[in-house]
RNA sequence: GGAGAGGUCGCAUAGCUGGUCUAGUGCGGCGGUUUGCUAAACCGCUGGAUGGCCUAAAGGCUGUCUCGCGAGUUCAAAUCUCGCCCUCUCCGCCA
């Protein structure tokens, strides 16, 4: 969510981010209702003042055993005036916020404005594997090896949900292990393992709602959401808090599994592991310093890209245009693994800085040291990455890795959580 | 799911027969006095949100809201009524 007083000191720019966003957003009625909210709070206050006050009198009237009536029938004019005011701010106030929720981040200054043909490289690691034979998809290698049942996850749920097997389920489990104890004890994260349900407040918190509740799952009886990320509960964990400055920056790391709709995106992609509606995801959180950000977020994409070099797995770094980016993101990374048997990029990381667009919604501030002279707390900037997305890093090894005779070499770094095997046959 | 208890300004508690509660007290924290240093003792201060005014600024003065959340009764609500949420204890069910 942007400040209210932001939008109004910085109409033009604001204006042109979301221009720049490719949506149009009436920001001038939006101004107007904040305007007589404005004048709507001013009257309302100075009579609650006159209200206090005429209390006040009353009671000392009274304790002194006198006569009070004739105040109190004048207050009571003056009482239903104040409710009436505090019905039109409470109106006034409903709508406001709905709209200010519905309002996107402000791009970063550094991120190329447009489409996403605009999509810059940043760099790039690594090398396709040469083989010496046309590469399988991992849906014939999985299917061959019989590591993963895709027939068997339809039956049971639907369709576009998986079902590893055997050492399509060790490895599965392997990697999560591997990224988790990369994370805590390399990069610093504390682990945490959270719910995966969440309620509304939370989905609020971190931006998903009110915009994408199509894409969310979410519970018939209870007004709760499966989540589509760990960014939502791991975030939601500090949510209404006051930090100090000695806590930050905070780094959590966290393996969920994820649950996505992916509502109007059929036909798309829709093959295999690439887009399905539940996959397992290890992500960074972080809470830091305003001024800190944009180091924590060249950091962040370092961590993730490490996933991805110790698997051996070639990738790219690219950054997000303006409309590429997500809702609530300022400047977004995306690491994007190379699978040689479906020839394609693949998306397995999106590392953000929401500077203060999710603080806000959410409530997390932090207060500086008397040092600074600043009273007042302000609001963190957080960020979020996968640290990496499971699914797709599957696609990539087993296609990367296989061989000529069908068979899958296991990444070295991999092996001691598979038993120190080293090939999947 | 059923029954009961409870949610108070960092923590712990008082208040809950409506009006000196601008929420008391203890602990913690900050500042000071004392001290060779530390401790103790003593004194003062102590959260959040959002307006207005003064100031070059640092800062100061001041209004309103905030006792889980929301609604209601009343001139007046921490205090009374209703709904919701959460926590704890016991029972039932269950991995």
């Amino acid at each position: 969510m942007l400040d209210i007083k932001f939008i109004k000191e910085n109409l033009d720019s604001v204006k042109k981010s979301l221009k720049d966003r490719g949506l149009t957003i009436d920001l001038d009625s939006l101004l107007q209702l904040e305007d007589s909210r404005r004048k709507n709070l001013n009257e309302l206050e100075g009579l609650r003042a006159e209200k206090n006050k005429a209390n006040d009198e009353i009671t000392a009237l009274l304790k002194k055993k006198q006569d009070a009536k004739s105040r109190i029938v004048s207050m009571k004019a003056i009482a239903e005036r104040i409710d009436q005011l505090e019905d039109n701010l409470k109106e006034t106030e409903g709508e406001l916020n709905k709209l200010l929720l519905v309002i996107p981040n402000i791009p970063h200054a550094s991120i190329p404005i447009g489409d996403a043909t605009k999509k810059e490289v940043v760099r790039t690691w690594g090398e396709p594997p040469k083989l010496d034979f046309k590469p399988f998809t991992h849906i014939e290698i999985s299917r061959n090896l019989g590591i993963i049942d895709f027939g068997a996850a339809a039956k049971i749920s639907g369709s576009n949900f998986v079902l590893y097997k055997g050492w399509g389920a060790k490895l599965e489990r392997a990697l999560i292990n591997f990224m988790l104890d990369l994370h805590t004890k390399k990069h610093g994260y504390t682990e945490v393992f959270t719910p995966f349900l969440v309620n509304r407040a939370s989905m609020t918190g971190t931006g998903q709602l009110p915009k994408m509740e199509e894409d969310m799952y979410r519970l018939k009886d209870e007004d709760l959401f499966l989540i589509p990320t760990a960014e939502v509960p791991v975030t939601n964990i500090l949510r209404s808090e006051i930090l100090e400055e000695k806590d930050l920056p905070i780094y959590y790391t966290a393996y969920s599994a994820c649950f996505r709709r992916e509502a109007g995106s059929y036909g798309k992609d829709t093959k295999g592991l690439i887009r399905v509606h539940q996959f397992d995801k290890v992500e960074m959180v972080k809470f830091v310093k305003p001024e800190a950000s944009y180091d924590e977020l060249e950091k962040l994409v370092r961590d993730a890209e490490e996933v991805l070099q110790i698997l051996g797995l070639p990738y790219r770094v690219v950054v997000l245009p303006t409309q590429d980016i997500s809702f609530a993101a300022s400047k977004c990374y995306d690491l994007e693994a190379y699978a040689c048997g479906v020839d394609t990029w693949l998306e397995v990381s999106s590392c953000s800085n929401f500077e203060s667009f999710q603080a806000r919604r959410a409530n997390i501030k932090f207060r500086r040291t008397a040092a600074d002279k600043r009273p007042t707390s302000e609001y963190v900037h957080t960020l979020n990455g996968s640290g990496i997305a499971l699914a797709r890093t599957v696609v990539a090894i087993l296609e990367n890795y296989q061989q000529k005779d069908g068979t899958v070499l296991i990444p070295q770094a991999l092996r001691p959580y598979l038993d120190g095997k080293e090939m999947i046959s």
